[in-house]
DNA sequence: CATATTTGACGACAAGCGTCATCAGAAATA
DNA sequence: TATTTCTGATGACGCTTGTCGTCAAATATG
């Protein structure tokens, strides 16, 4: 009597298959899918995209991904993480490595890796278009997602202008719909397919910072 | 041998029924699936609502769906085209109401009338969550109705600051991205259960606002 | 070489959906 | 009153989708 126990390949038990480890193949094939999910959910859209269609541009069958994500709600939840983690990525990295640390070098260089990094139409299709109206999970993801650009944008104003004459609720406010205005500009950028130069893009929100700033300035001065 | 045929009904023709003539009937069926579907696009969303839901809301079945409506795309893009109407016109009334006619204070009665018609739910949703990722056809008239709004905006600032140092390409942008960040304070009011006063929502983003008519005027000045 | 595991191909099944046809009752018309 | 039209209820159909099971080939292991 053998033991016929496939059991439960879930984690890093199993034997090495054409030279990749039971653990690195998961990964190899989780990858696989989150590029594929990326693909079609930024070019057929999430809603028009199917577990089989998933498994043939994957170049996997089902089983493999039901191995590694839920249901395709849940690998859309990891395709828009895995991107809004890049996108932030390259922002945080170019603000680092400005050189001329003036506030507009700062915010110019910032607002450049992000409209750089939106020029991939899939994923900017997959974080602004295709995650609304999906679900209540999906919409706190997003949710958390644009609160969390926002700080990030408050914490870089705060450095360059600590007087903020707001109460919290109106900062927060205020953080979000920059956050607003920088996300519809991306989105009519790959709505027009990209038309308009990078630099305008850049130009036309970093003005709406330096303006906002003016005018918060300007509070200050009349309170005093 | 009768006539047996009950033709295509499809619009003057036919006899009252219930007191109300046939295109009567036809325009309350029309408006009641527009209800419905206002209510369930609004709520429960409009990938989960089904034809069966709309109809069982509506208190008809389906057959006057199908007479009023090609399929539930259709009844999207006719909401969300009544529903910018409605806010569209509502802002428009508000501006031409305004008494004081400075600048800030058409902006305030046109932000707070804005917001006002997006304290309702079911419209925000449905206007700026629900149209998204859902058929290029829906996404180009969301385009248009943002556009649309974006040259709203431009129309009331260059009447109230006609130099404008831009070419058309950074104007529409920056128009655009205003439009973002208007749009996104509402949407993360709905996100946020309308905590926060309509008030801080219009003076936040008033300020935007005003901050860049500030920013461009301190550019024409540098040009000169 | 013999056995166990991994993989891919294929098919099957239930469930949900859009859509249409039928039928009986209500209301209007001649 | 007799006939026609309108309305709602019900059921059926074809299709798609998620999900699971089976089987043979490929690969690893002892």
């Amino acid at each position: 009597m053998r033991m016929a126990a496939p059991k439960s390949a879930t984690a890093d038990t199993g034997r090495t298959y054409g030279g990749e480890s039971a653990a690195a193949r998961q990964e190899r094939q989780r990858r696989q899918f989150l590029d594929a999910g990326l693909t079609l959910f930024g070019t057929v859209g999430y809603r028009a995209t199917t577990v089989r269609m998933l498994c043939k541009e994957a170049g996997l069958i089902d089983r493999y991904f039901y191995k590694n994500f839920q249901d395709t709600e849940d690998l859309l939840a990891a395709i828009h993480g895995a991107s809004m983690d890049h996108i932030e990525a390259q922002v945080l990295a170019a603000i680092a490595a400005t050189t001329t640390r003036t506030p507009d070098a700062i915010v110019a260089a910032g607002l450049d890796a992000f409209f750089a990094a939106v020029e991939d139409a899939r994923m900017t299709r997959v974080c602004w278009l295709e995650v609304l109206g999906v679900s209540p999970r999906i919409q706190t993801l997003y949710t958390q997602r644009i609160q969390r650009f926002a700080r990030l944008l408050l914490d870089v104003a705060q450095q360059l202008q600590p007087r903020w004459p707001l109460d919290d609720e109106e900062a927060d406010i205020t953080t979000i719909a920059l956050v607003g205005a920088i996300s519809q500009s991306a989105m009519h950028w790959l709505l027009t397919d990209y038309h308009a130069a990078r630099a305008t893009l850049v130009s036309a929100n970093a003005r709406l910072l330096r303006g906002l700033v003016g005018a918060l300035g300007e509070e200050s001065a009349d309170r005093r």
